[in-house]
DNA sequence: ACAACATTTAGATGATTAGCTAATTGTCTA
DNA sequence: TAGACAATTAGCTAATCATCTAAATGTTGT
């Protein structure tokens, strides 16, 4: 629950999950897209992964990363309610929590 | 615009956000309902400032917190869009950002 | 079995953070 | 103007954090 707030409160981290909006990916291949180590991304994995906020999958050699829009959607939607401020989610998106648009 | 997530990666900052809620508070009145001196409650008012979550008016001695709902929606909604989270503001809530409920 | 590749762990470092006490600033009111 | 009250600033500390390089682990193909 916190977790998922101090996991968002990193840009990087934040990036992350917007790639992943468009589709799995694996270590490497998020990796690609910063200035940083693969150990300091990999670190930022874990916030993610600890946060609930993504899964994973082992293929191959590769560990495919893949976001969990409900937590997030929870997280937020949890925390706008209590502060009154009225988000909604979209009903567009229920029971296709992956939808890319 | 990142401000506004590492303010709210803090719980006691996310509880002081739900106190406003109700209504304006000054800093001494918030900070009764927290186990922390008032120096470092005083130090989360200076983050949420500085976030543009909270607006200042001095009345008399005291200093009077309010809420700045605007900037947490867009924030929260900026970021739902961008993660392919279809969030959506309440359409009550237009033009009445402080609504209790 | 070995080499190549993907990822994580270990261990270190500098920066930031949340917390404290003590001192300062500003604003009444008696 | 002196005292009381509200809040912030100053200065410190311990913990957490983002980052790095080097080393370890696990997987695949030859």
């Amino acid at each position: 629950m916190s977790n998922v707030f101090k996991a968002i409160s990193d840009n990087t981290r934040r990036e992350i999950l917007r790639l992943l909006r468009e589709e799995p990916l694996s270590a490497g291949e998020i990796s690609k897209h910063f200035p940083v180590s693969k150990p300091t991304m990999s670190a930022h994995f874990s916030v993610l992964r600890e946060a609930g906020l993504v899964a994973t999958h082992k293929q191959g050699k590769m560990v495919i990363y893949q976001i969990n829009m409900s937590v997030l959607e929870d997280a937020l939607l949890g925390f706008s309610g209590a502060i009154g401020l009225g988000l909604r989610s979209n009903t567009q998106n229920k029971g296709n929590k992956n939808a890319k648009s």
